[in-house]
RNA sequence: GGGCCGUUAGCUCAGUCGGUAGAGCAUCUGACUUUUAAUCAGGUGGUCGCAGGUUCGAUCCCUGCACGGCCCA
């Protein structure tokens, strides 16, 4: 992907910069503002011309500059904060003497700017600040993309996240989304009396998944540690000390390929309860989705299993969990047995957890949701890529 | 891993039945004190993904590679 350095609007911008550096700080941050634009809007949506001039209201918002419209002595501009998009109106003789040629005029799109000015309405009804202070904040040094298209090649809105979230609100939105799902989703949980845990992600023994583990080294103890597949046999020891409904959230890694619904670190919510059976659980889980939720059943006969599919797609199982000791023995030493010819994904005898069994797990259901793949069907999206902020992508070729 | 498609200016995209490229936005110069994809006039800007091959000549045709997208396994 072109880094655009030798391009000539980065040597406009970089030799601008260069003469604020020179004429004193060319990264101040001795601003303050007292107010974001999507307020401004909507708590003055009904001020009207007469009443803006009567009772004026002053503002100061900080953002990027997005747009500018210049027409001799006066321009418009719209500024852009995390709220939203704000027009702002500069007039030559309502700015300090010089301000608008050598401030105002010198800006590029792409600058974060602060601007003190009094609301009023245009001729078209547009609220908009009439700007009588103006300062540059950060000088942008790279040309943001086309204003009206934003950046639409996927795989630099992937590799460039933040050219991607600068340019489309669109973006931004899958991205709070996103947060108020797992905000969601821990209420929920927390509301029902589970308590909320955060095991080891390294790991000596990794397990609660048939997957190959990723393997990281320990200098200071001399040890391979691999990188956890799943949360559940952590959640199941809280169970053996008395915790009766516990889950994690957070991530897990997976050592395969990439793919729309695959990257290599995932978020998984798995959680547990005792005294509970797959039945209670299925109950539990439409409630998390329920006007979207159809469920099939899906049946291998050694567990009591249910898978929760959504638009036609895995999201969600859940099993009533195994806790006899010696059953749990015997399925390690298989998995065991299968790793030691070759089976990458097989899991590893855990001596510890059956240790753990030994002093009593309560009977338990338990279930997992693939965070990313929940959030894929809420926010519509069609790729993993699409709502993980920073996905992984192959390398760029070296030049 | 397989098939198909894509990669051209900072961004969004055309295009060349093979004769070394265009538009809009952005940028630069000029005009403009209520614009809003501002407008008007004039300019700058390209290793056409990378490497080979065919050819008098390749951005275009062929092969390989890289990255991405879609579908399949």
């Amino acid at each position: 992907m072109n880094r655009n350095d030798d391009n000539e609007q980065v040597a406009q911008r970089r030799e601008k910069l260069r003469q604020l550096r020179a004429s004193g700080d060319a990264f101040p941050n001795d601003f303050r503002r007292d107010a974001h634009a999507a307020e401004l809007l909507t708590s003055h949506a009904d001020a009207d011309t007469e009443s803006l001039s009567e009772n004026p209201v002053r503002a100061k918002l900080a953002g990027r500059l997005i747009t500018k419209r210049i027409m001799g002595k006066a321009a418009f501009a719209h500024l852009r904060d995390e709220s939203g998009d704000i027009q702002i109106y500069a007039q030559r003789d309502a700015l300090p003497e010089g301000v608008y040629n050598e401030v105002f005029k010198k800006l590029d799109l792409g600058d974060i700017i602060g601007v003190d000015g009094t609301l009023f309405r245009t001729r078209t009804g547009e609220l908009t600040v009439s700007v009588e202070q103006l300062r540059l904040l950060v000088k942008s040094l790279q040309p943001p993309p086309e204003k009206y298209h934003g950046l639409t090649d996927v795989e630099a809105r992937y590799r460039q996240r933040y050219v991607d979230l600068l340019a489309n609100q669109d973006s931004r939105e899958v991205f709070r989304k996103r947060a108020k799902i797992v905000t969601g989703l821990r209420r929920f949980l927390d509301e029902r009396g589970y308590l909320e845990i955060e095991s080891p992600i390294m790991q000596m023994i990794p397990g609660g998944a048939n997957a190959r583990p990723f393997v990281t080294h320990h200098h200071a103890l001399g040890v391979d540690l691999y990188l956890r597949v799943a949360q559940e046999l952590a959640i199941k020891r809280c169970l053996v000390g008395g915790f009766e409904r516990v889950y994690e959230l957070n991530r897990n890694f997976r050592n395969e390929g990439l793919s729309t619904r695959h990257n290599p670190e995932f978020t998984m919510l798995e959680y547990n309860e005792a005294y509970k059976d797959f039945n209670d659980y299925m109950d539990l889980t439409e409630e998390e989705v329920s006007p979207l939720s159809r469920r099939q059943n899906d049946n291998p006969d050694l567990t009591d299993r249910f898978e929760l599919f959504v638009a036609g797609r895995e999201l969600a199982n859940g099993f009533s969990e195994l806790n006899d000791p010696d059953d749990q023995s015997d399925r390690f030493k298989e998995q065991a047995q299968a790793k030691a010819q070759g089976n990458e994904e097989a899991m590893f005898y855990d001596a510890d957890y059956i240790h753990a069994l030994e002093y009593g797990l309560p009977p338990n259901a338990g279930g997992g949701l693939g965070v990313d793949r929940f959030v894929m069907i809420l926010t519509d999206s069609p790729s993993i890529r699409d709502v993980l902020l920073f996905p992984h992508m192959r390398p760029e070729a070296a030049d």
